[in-house]
RNA sequence: GGCCCCAUCGUAUAGCGGCCUAGUACGCCGCCCUCUCACGGCGGUAACGCGGGUUCGAAUCCCGCUGGGGUCACCA
């Protein structure tokens, strides 16, 4: 028995490997960078870098009711924050711009003739409203959707239509009798049977083309090998491998891209993280204090790992590492934890040079210091750093760490929970540290000075427990429960503005009696 | 409902037939360090959804079930 070849009608995929390698990230601007764009944004650009091949950054905003000019700035900006640079695409260029769909009306005109003139796309004239009734007038659950009915309009009813003034719609004719497969990267082969994809509306009515065709088109044109997206657009891939079928025998593209589906970023429960949800948001991160550093570490480790034993890495060390392949098809949840832990291990790696000034934006943020600081503003967050590197997860943290450092006495509150800590004695204490660092000569005002003094009245000289003994100290100084380290703190608030606190806190307790 | 995807500790993952009495990290608990809180160190808690196969041997392969998710727009 003879067995027919289908290989010459099967889909010819990419081949593309190393630097041939060529990903796009192209969001549509509607609303806030959202976690699992970034993701994919992330994921294919690392592919990109490990590859040594070109990433490709497009906007597709066909759907000027729902695009906002507000959220491309904040795209863009995002993509910058984090590092993801782009060799062709918005504001760099390149051989096939322009790189924002609205601005490529003409080429799917003529895309759209050359697919309507080849066959591979029809006139509809039906409405979402005429469908319904087709549907329940033939008993057909309304979930199956387009019945193709418009395939076989004859040109007198088309010309019917029209002189109703009627427009069409123009679908795309899904073959009949092909199961459309592919080789996803990261799941294996996925085949749809026949039958189980429909004619879908490629360019309204109105002549305005849709995603369903400015997508799989600026692909072909752009030269795009490798198509690395959510999982949410897995059920339209067969679809859209026919468009790319069609668009390589019109000779737009030699070849249709690979697809890789990557796994949903989930919330609480087991829902999609939602846009509503403030997890989501990447602007939201960053004001809590993400940093690049570790928002990329932990989104890379949703779906994917460096290895098995390790989960701390630069970005370097990710694109050396990364592929595709290894990326895991299931759901992710988004774990603010583990995220902040992680982003927490970042911010230690940071030299304390770079971690110093990256405070200043979140001082500046929290009302700490001015939007001009001043050079006795800056020295003291450069002193203070150290204090509070290994204390955040979030830089947003050091607001509240550090403001003691430069307000003024009068203005310290004394938190209740600090308050609560202290125990019988701690009049006295304060009173004894102060005379203590009353004889600490302002010249020799430095950590060991002070410790060597508050260690000689109160530990040795009264026996008191250092809790006890530090501990309104420290709420003098901060008026909280939790500050930086002591000493180092009361260096740095200098000799007078350091007994004006215990002063202060003396007082206060006095009057508290 | 049709079609598709997914399934290891609470979470993220390692595991791609024997190295697994299942490793790591976060979380949680305990201890140590310690002027508070962190950091750091040590230890503990906790998982292969179920049922059939295949195999000398299965978390790993196959089938079924169950459970979860997605998608069925003139949005992207």
């Amino acid at each position: 028995m003879v067995v027919m070849s289908t290989s010459d009608s099967a889909p010819k995929f990419s081949t593309a490997t190393g630097s041939d390698v060529r990903v796009r990230f192209c969001p549509s601007p509607t609303g806030t960078p959202h976690v699992g764009m970034v993701r994919t944004a992330l994921f294919n650009w690392a592919y990109a870098r490990h590859t040594g091949g070109t990433f490709v950054f497009r906007i597709e905003d066909t759907d000027a009711a729902r695009d906002s000019e507000e959220s491309y700035g904040q795209i863009l900006e995002s993509m910058r924050w984090l590092g993801l640079d782009w060799d062709e695409g918005i504001d760099v260029g390149g051989p096939h711009g322009p790189y924002r769909q609205s601005q490529r009306g003409d080429i799917y005109a003529d895309v759209a003739k050359r697919l309507l003139e080849a066959g591979y796309l029809y006139e509809s004239f039906s409405t979402a409203e005429e469908i319904d009734a087709r549907n329940e007038a033939a008993g057909r659950p309304k979930q199956l959707g387009y019945d193709n009915y418009d395939r076989t309009l004859t040109d007198e009813q088309k010309a019917a239509f029209r002189a109703e003034g009627r427009e069409p719609a123009l679908r795309f004719r899904i073959p009949d009798d092909l199961d459309l497969s592919f080789d996803d990267l990261v799941r294996g082969e996925i085949s749809f049977p026949a039958g189980s994809t429909i004619d879908y509306v490629v360019v309204r009515p109105n002549g305005a083309a849709l995603y369903t065709l400015t997508n799989p088109v600026d692909d072909a044109l752009m030269g795009v090998t490798h198509v690395l997206r959510g999982e949410d657009l897995l059920s339209s891939t067969p679809r859209q491998i026919a468009m790319h079928n069609a668009l390589v025998e019109i000779g737009l593209e030699t070849a249709i891209p690979r697809f890789g589906h990557l796994p949903y970023v989930m919330g609480e429960g087991n829902k999609k993280l939602s846009k509503r949800d403030p997890e989501s948001n990447l602007l939201h991160h960053r004001a809590r204090g993400f940093i690049p550093e570790g928002l990329i570490n932990y989104l890379s480790l949703l779906g994917w790992s460096i290895a098995a034993d390790r989960d701390i890495f630069s970005v370097d060390e990710l694109v050396a590492a990364f592929d595709v392949e290894d990326v895991n098809p299931n759901p992710a949840r988004f774990d603010q934890k583990k995220a902040d832990s992680i982003n927490g291990d970042q911010i230690r790696l940071l030299a304390e040079a770079d971690f110093t000034e990256r405070m200043v934006p979140y001082l500046v943020d929290g009302g700490v210091i001015g939007e001009e600081p001043s050079a006795e503003e800056l020295e003291i967050v450069r002193a203070a750093a150290p204090l509070v590197q290994s204390r955040v997860a979030v830089m947003s943290e050091v607001v509240g760490l550090t403001e003691f450092l430069f307000a003024k006495s009068e203005d310290i509150v004394y938190e209740d929970d600090a308050l609560k800590t202290l125990k019988d004695g701690s009049l006295e204490a304060l009173k004894a540290g102060r005379a203590a660092l009353e004889g600490v000569e302002a010249s020799a005002w430095n950590t060991e000075a002070i410790q060597g003094a508050l260690q000689d009245a109160l530990i040795d000289g009264l026996g008191l427990k250092p809790r006890i003994a530090f501990g309104s100290l420290r709420v003098a100084a901060s008026g909280k429960r939790i500050s930086p380290p002591l000493f180092e703190s009361f260096e740095i608030l200098g000799k007078s503005e350091t007994l004006a606190r215990l002063d202060r806190f003396a007082t206060f307790l006095e009057h508290r009696e």
